[in-house]
DNA sequence: CTGAAAGCGCTTACAG
DNA sequence: CTGAAAGCGCTTACAG
């Protein structure tokens, strides 16, 4: 009996074969790409050599090459030999196991492929004990099927694409919990984006279309041109645009009702009492700043109060420059300085926070300030903020649904992948606008009564 | 001449023939799933109608089933005809463009679908003109190769899980961007898995597996048991865990040095002249909260301070209680309040600053207060917290370069994939320990003078 | 209800 | 340097 070293590997010859009952396997020289060593057990039955199987850990004879096949009794430990164990991808390499295929499972069960194919897809046409053997041996052999070959032999991936900006990581968290949580029901996965800068953007929209793996794309807050996009959704793939920055894309879209929710925030001011309300802009080229901004104006106007130029600051979500702007607010005469200040996100409010306690302000007693998004810290901070909360967690769920269904996931619902697409007039897009609420804690108080009353113009000239 | 009104098909044996020169092509009825509506163009050539190759632009001539073949010159239009256009998977729906494969592009070139692949796959045999005229090709046909056939042909995905909890936003943030970097580099993707909660996180880790479809796996701050992760470990599936909340884990590992950075934040609050010190912990079972813990007390004594119990308060993370917490440490009487306090996070810190606030305390005139985690807003709000910052997004880096040598990415180091995995020694596993840096703003300040020179005890019993 | 066969779109030895 | 062929691990009509 020839003493082999830890090599075992099978014959070219043999590869496509299943060896049953009988085990014709040949000793191969250790740097070959047939070598298994992992899969080498103890001597048993009289042969050799005995390979044992990567996952099942059941067994197989070997010999060397020259010794003639040695009889021994395969049938309990069926042992699949195919080309998966000598193939190039299959290459047992640090001992890292070879995967079970649906062959194995099949041989295993005594079944064919197509059976526990179909048992894989939930086809109704399986006998149901037949089903349930196939699981168990699936289960009790943790056999997973493999990604790609699913996809590829489907025609879909079940990944949709998350492209997300570098920044503003709060409403990112918050949308990616909404999206995760459907996607997630719907067996599919997310593949995350991050465009960490300007320059990235682009050839991180061609490393998304070069993957071609998603089957959809959600856009949250671009910062770039989104005509690659447009033009990939008429050509048929499904994309949704969350809190989209620009006003009028031809593609489906989600966002906050960014004027609604200023308005809001200005009819709580004005209830409080506040006339001459000062307003810190954030980046005035984003959709929603405009959209903000625009209500702010709406609101004192239809107050009958005349906007003063002079309580408008550009403040562009820069902290340096939202203080500067805050302080120039804050040196104003008595008569003239804002009783509250509208600012465009929470982090814009805190800074004017800051410029007030510099100008020796109390908040809200001399200003009441007034902020956008409900960040985490916003509960936390002194004094808590009074915030305008954006329903990114649903914006994100709403979000995903709409792209799913565009995918037409195989659930009960066929989706309206099938649709054309080219041509569809701007209006017919979905355009989904969810609510703000006004979450109010301590930042904001009524106006100081001594200026409370000072006439309806918020300009010192009218 | 038969009028077609706008479906053309092609017959099922004519499928895999690349027609040259000469078109043989069937009218099929409308519900067919040959129909290729898309692609129908205008008469050409005296043939009954046109298909346009929906990528290409190209045309093929067509005919009615009943009227012989016409002669035409296609040799200058030369248009795939192969199956895609008829499988299931590929019926043109909604419009969508049918995908180029590589056997377009092999034609299109005139070239083999070897040598398209060699190409493809930057192979040096291939002759740079040859490469130069495919590489045009493709771009002028905007190929993309499938990701799915590619992955089951290769037997890896590029693609990295990253499992995330559903909350600890600003970290997840900053260790995602330090990863996106170097995956990219790399030709590597992530795919998003986010534990919502802590139910959910269980049938997460399965899904993991189940999708089989991530080369390696990055796990972020896990809340729940890692037993299966190391079991996935030890069959050869590369894992790092990043930011880790246990102490032994049999994982690779990167973390922050929880230790030194809070050994650092107390020298400081030290050398300000501090000496009742309190600590506000975070939730104990984490690892670093352990560590944290660990140098404050060991700050404390190795300057001959016997630490005082009374200092020492559990906030857990929690905003209500750390309040509550706080408000009993200032509630003590003057000699025994504490001149500092270290929050073992930022968010700890804001409602450290609140309760002294409330207390009618100055920070830092009265009480100074040190923050750890250096969140997003901690340079905004007021005072600006002096801080110890975590270096997340350098740990994402080194996590995902750790984990990318452990697949082995095919550039040009091979990784130590190679390496048999399942028994190594604990120590032998790589757990890099991140340095962290104190951000000094203005959150504290000098001890005050009263007090500052009481003695070398914190307990007032001493 | 089950099996044999062809196909998904790539890659990769192996021959020329 | 290029081409023909087999293979990756699934799915899916199509026959039984």
């Amino acid at each position: 009996m020839n003493e082999l070293t830890g090599a075992i590997g099978v014959p070219r010859d043999a590869q496509k074969e299943w060896v049953r009952g009988r085990a014709r396997v040949m000793a191969v020289p250790d740097r070959s790409r047939q070598v298994i060593p992992a899969c080498v057990g103890p001597v048993q039955h009289g042969a050799s050599m005995v390979a044992r199987h990567p996952v099942t850990g059941q067994c197989l004879t070997a010999e060397t090459d020259d010794a003639p096949p040695v009889d021994v009794d395969l049938a309990r430990c069926y042992v699949p030999v195919h080309s998966r164990w000598t193939s190039p991808t299959a290459t047992i390499k640090g001992g890292r196991m070879a995967k079970l295929t649906i062959r194995d499972i099949a041989a295993l069960s005594g079944l064919s492929k197509s059976t526990v194919s179909l048992v894989l897809n939930n086809s109704p046409k399986v006998d149901p004990a037949t089903r349930r053997h196939v699981l168990a041996v699936m289960r009790r052999n943790r056999y997973v099927p493999s990604f790609a070959a699913t996809a590829l032999a489907k025609g879909s991936t079940r990944l949709i694409g998350m492209v997300v900006p570098g920044l503003s990581w709060h409403m990112v968290a918050s949308i990616n919990l909404g999206v995760a949580a459907v996607t997630e029901q719907h067996g599919f996965d997310i593949i995350l984006y991050t465009a960490t800068n300007d320059r990235d953007y682009g050839s991180l929209i061609d490393r998304v279309l070069t993957s071609s793996m998603s089957s959809g794309l959600l856009v949250v807050s671009h910062e770039q041109p989104l005509e690659p996009l447009v033009q990939l959704h008429q050509e048929g793939m499904p994309v949704v645009l969350v809190n989209t920055i620009d006003a009028d894309v031809a593609l489906p879209s989600v966002t906050a009702d960014n004027y609604d929710g200023a308005r809001t925030a200005m009819d709580h001011l004005m209830q409080l009492g506040h006339e001459r309300i000062a307003c810190v802009q954030g980046l005035m080229r984003y959709r929603c700043c405009q959209d903000r901004y625009r209500a702010y104006l709406d609101a004192l106007r239809e107050a009958g109060i005349q906007p003063d130029p002079e309580l408008t600051k550009p403040g562009d979500f820069v902290p340096e420059q939202i203080r500067a702007r805050s302080r120039e607010l804050f040196a104003l005469p008595a008569d003239q300085r804002p009783t509250a200040v509208f600012a465009q996100s929470d982090v814009t409010a805190y800074g004017v926070m800051t410029a007030a306690a510099e100008a020796g302000l109390r908040v809200p007693e001399d200003v009441s300030v007034l902020g956008f998004d409900d960040i985490e810290s916003a509960a936390q901070i002194r004094p808590p903020l009074t915030t305008i909360q954006q329903p990114f967690v649903e914006m994100g769920k709403r979000a995903a649904e709409l792209l799913l269904s565009e995918i037409g996931t195989n659930d009960d619902d066929p989706g309206t992948g099938a649709e054309p697409v080219g041509e569809k007039p701007l209006a017919d897009l979905p355009r989904l606008v969810m609510p703000t609420s006004l979450i109010v804690r301590a930042s904001c108080g009524p106006a100081p009564v001594t200026r409370s009353r000072r006439g309806r113009s918020q300009t010192t000239k009218a």
